[in-house]
DNA sequence: CCTGAGGATGTAACCGGTTACATTGTACCC
DNA sequence: GGGTACAATGTAACCGGTTACATCCTCAGG
């Protein structure tokens, strides 16, 4: 009924095939000669016993675990498909096993030991905000495989990240709205408190003000959350207030989602009366009404630069310490631009 | 530079504390009495070390991995990021880890061995067609514990499988099209050959027909093949073909947008002339135009039960064989139902 | 005072692989 | 013919935990 205990071991191989356990161990792995007639017998036998090498024992004896972990601050959402097949395509091309650890409420390890690290896998991918500070000094102490994603270590810890380029797309979007659209009161949507990526736009954003002579408004820097209610809410409040602005950056498609929305039972015409772009490209944002001119975010690319970036750290002991993906503008309709038919989707 | 080999066992935090390994295991299990001042001194000497075991270790003496596998025939699309929080929120909440394995191509491991199995793993989950005949078989003749998402099992092998109610909903969404928009001639676009999701709702779809009194005509059965541009390709045929058809039902949501995109180009009303359902309601479905009237699927509930039933099935050896999930109409406009308003998201 | 029960702990075998080292056999070269 | 090199294989220790079994101690009951 429950444990047969049938496993069959290195050791049932070695003795039906007439041989030692090492020369079997030998063959399976290709580090010492083997006579052809063995191996042969050996390939017979192990086919006849459809024997497995049992991976605990092999981890055990070999301190490789050929697995990494991943952890993720919350699973879900458009990113998370694209990102992990990305990483789960780069690892098993290279013959690593993936270990996910994930969870709804964001900060969940904060202060705990993690379900990943040197005693369960040869390095982690740490997503955005799955660890704290102390979590990386320690692993970085105990020189363990580490690669962030989404975030950059602080100042004095070298190691390696992968992330895209929000700046130079932020600054290059709010431009576009400038100097297209002649918009100047543009509001920005700021992420979660603490989110990088939107800081980084934020800093684009400002940027690029300044350079067109336009001053900034701290009044139009409003809270968004990544959100799609929390930016519906927010627009709400603003046009109550009746704040003045023309455009509005959000900071993700999910907010400007949302944006889209306030406006929209407000009455108030996108793009003619206010532009709205967002960030990342979603799935829905083609679809939205107006279609949401964004910019869009290479999400697999970073899932398999971040699995490169940690194999090499594996084996090599070293990597490039930052990597930033190239984003790109998405022109659709919602900022004001025209029709271009058939867009990608 | 490369392994300072510093990894801290139980050996050595037993002869830190002045103990026998056998108590420090002892008290880290709670599988046998140890005094309180002896646990107090563990609780700090490994606090101090940094102790963590060894998973590998621990499998290897106890033939427990607390490990489960997931099998995906391909990772990536709305759907598996839901998939993926039902599963690994249940399977953390029980103190398993989840090893993940995907592919681009569906049936990569068809006649293969598996990457996970019972060398790694305590139990699998396998999706739709990730695994063949065989590896069932395989698998049920070692009694490994097995739990079957959007496929049910050969007849004559007891594997527990978790799905979703297609046929009832297939039935009721074709009876609505036909009841309430008095719709005749309705299209069905299949899924990829062999997809059993796709099976069951053409079933429910004859159904609905016949118990309407409508003759069913293979010439409105098509292939969507579950690809936007493949349905695409299909209704765009269709209407140069001069097929008759006053609606369509698109197999999945993805389908559908490539009908609403061919009927969009050739000028065709939706739903005035020609009513387009799908199936899935995913992420985008509420923004198409018009916004697709379709079936939920619940896709994270589709995750947790599947988890349970693993977990029951490995602690118990037995669970139930069947777990078919409710699904829900969606109406939207494209069926012909008036605007609703503020619908769901 | 002696005995038995049970709590607390230690000793050592074991899980299933890997691998350093030893051993044997054969071909080759001087 | 003797020595060397190397291919092919075996022996046994080891990886870091768990656990069956043995030991020792204390305390209650007769």
């Amino acid at each position: 009924m429950t444990k047969p205990r049938a496993s069959v071991t290195i050791r049932d191989v070695a003795r039906r095939a007439g041989v030692s356990v090492a020369t079997v161990s030998r063959y399976i792995n290709k580090t010492g000669p083997v006579s052809k007639a063995v191996g042969e017998r050996l390939d017979a036998v192990m086919e006849e016993l459809h024997y497995v090498p049992h991976a605990a024992a092999r981890k055990l004896a070999t301190h490789k675990t050929f697995t990494i972990g991943l952890l993720l601050s919350d699973i879900g959402g458009d990113f998370f498909a694209p990102l992990l097949r990305g990483i789960e395509d780069v690892l098993a091309s290279h013959g690593y096993d993936l270990l996910i650890a994930s969870t709804r409420k964001p900060r969940r390890w904060h202060g705990k030991s993690l379900p990943v690290g040197p005693h369960n896998t040869d390095g982690i991918l740490g997503f955005a905000d799955s660890l704290d500070e102390d979590h990386l000094r320690r692993l970085m102490a105990q020189h363990f495989p580490l690669v962030l994603i989404h975030r950059t270590p602080p100042p004095d810890l070298p190691i390696p990240c992968v992330t895209i380029e929000n700046k130079a797309a932020a600054h290059a979007m709010t431009s576009h709205l400038i100097e297209q659209h002649r918009r100047r009161r543009i509001v920005f949507l700021q992420g979660p408190p603490g989110e990088e990526d939107s800081h980084w736009r934020e800093i684009g954003y400002r940027r690029a003000l300044a350079d067109h002579g336009i001053p900034f408004d701290p009044g139009l820097v409003m809270r968004g959350d990544f959100d799609r209610d929390v930016a519906f809410a927010t627009i709400e409040a603003a046009l109550r207030q009746g704040i003045a602005f023309d455009a509005v950056f959000a900071g993700d498609d999910e907010s400007a989602e949302g944006v889209l929305a306030a406006l929209h039972v407000h009455g108030i015409a996108v793009p003619e009366e206010i532009a709205v772009v967002g960030f990342d490209d979603q799935r829905m944002s083609p679809y939205l009404t107006p279609p949401l001119t964004t910019v869009r975010a290479p999400t697999e690319m970073v899932g398999r630069h971040a699995a490169q970036r940690l194999i090499e750290l594996i084996r090599d002991g070293t990597t490039e310490l930052m990597t930033l993906l190239p984003t790109q503008l998405v022109i659709r309709r919602s900022c004001g631009c025209p029709d271009r038919g058939g867009d990608d989707s």
